[in-house]
DNA sequence: TCCCCTCATATGTTTAAACATATTTTTCAT
DNA sequence: ATGAAAAATATGTTTAAACATATGAGGGGA
């Protein structure tokens, strides 16, 4: 037996599929329909949620419900920890610690201790997947400082401890640089998938890392 | 004067990330939280929701709600209509159709009344943007077969009677083949960024598309 | 005509109560 | 001990009612 909410939220979205409800198109107030279909309001409410929620309506007090745009396809993207994502694929697991330094403060991201960079190398099956390039911030984290990286990695490290309250992810293609190629076993300028995150406690940076990986290995697919 | 409901997913939020509730761990109950809190029992609810919705926990009847193992990064990503990020940043947009032809049936996408195949190159200030090759199922949208793709992309006329329920989204680095690197201008193997979608209508194929850019002119930022 | 104030109203939040549903736990007969 | 039936219980859905809040609409004065 479906829900009601979700009958009343197919109901809507085949409206506005089949254009019975064209882009523009101001619905009827909740109550309206929640006369029309029988149910209380609140039940009207949580499936108008969930379409707005998808971007498929836009609601503003007063001034009612209408029919949204759509400008983008919009879907929910997930990128799995390195060594679950090989290993859940069959392949064997690989990690080598490659450098570790500490720098005075230098950048824009990250505060007056001065920035710890890890680099390092994921492997499957033995054959380099993705290079880790690190810099956490030793004014959030200074308990980084004292990490053995040389067994685990830093994302791994930071994932059981992260407090992130916000998180910038940026998805690029490139041609691998000379060092780059270098740590990953390419020729330079071949093509490279690079994945970049910035990740911030209240306002605070905390890390960002860039991870690159040959093209030919790694890809993201998302459903729905 | 923020919500309740915002409030108490917040304090939920902190005792998950210091550690008060670790992974695994069992939660009190709805009821247990409201009068902790006190407040209704639906106002928790809605902040477990969100959590929920998160993947930072995860509740099953009668069991219970636990903190769960974040084994992934997910976050929402939006890709926009070509011509509306290219304008966006004040470029200008420009659009070439290359290529229109029928096939019948040949690949595992698609029906017995075959295929509609476009191909068409998408500017900003008049350097190669996006190569976009579309096949289109006749099976399904056979009114694809009189549209005229010379002034407006596939892209953009799908999207305004798109019913699709299903999509598939991949997203990829490539080296660019003899082709792609024609029409984009570029030497072969030179990087690129290519997005894939199929999209279905319950079960039934729509159209697929593979969309190519110039790595050093692409990327996607999420925040979240 | 134009601007500001007031009022109306659609959405947003919260409560409380009842019932549904999926599982776990307990009971009890074998 | 074992397994099936019964009870217990945490989450899930729905209702109804009240109040909050943003903002569109209309009226009045300069």
């Amino acid at each position: 037996m479906m829900k009601r909410f979700a009958a009343i939220r197919d109901e809507m979205l085949r409206r506005i599929n089949d254009g019975d409800w064209p882009v523009g198109h101001e619905l009827p107030t909740e109550p309206q329909l929640a006369a029309e279909f029988g149910v209380a309001r609140g039940t009207v409410r949580r499936a108008m949620d969930a379409l707005s929620e998808q971007g498929l309506v836009e609601r503003r007090k007063r001034a009612g419900t209408r029919v949204a745009a759509r400008q983008a396809h919009a879907s929910r993207m997930s990128i799995p920890i390195v060594r679950h994502g090989i290993e859940a694929r069959g392949d064997t697991y690989g990690y080598r610690l490659l450098d570790r330094r500490i720098s005075k403060a230098d950048t824009a991201f990250g505060g007056p201790a001065g920035m710890l960079h890890v680099e390092c190398l994921h492997l499957a099956n033995n054959v380099p997947f993705q290079l880790e390039e690190r810099q956490i911030s030793l004014d959030s984290l200074p308990e980084s400082a004292e990490a053995d990286f040389s067994q685990q990695s830093p994302n791994e490290w930071l994932v059981s401890l992260i407090p992130a309250t916000d998180v910038e992810t940026t998805l690029r293609a490139d041609g691998a640089s000379d060092h780059v190629a270098e740590r990953l076993a390419l020729s330079p300028g071949a093509p490279i998938f690079v994945l970049e995150r910035r990740t911030f406690l209240n306002g605070e940076a905390l890390t960002q890392v860039r991870m690159s990986h040959p093209a030919s290995l790694f890809s993201i697919t998302t459903r729905n």
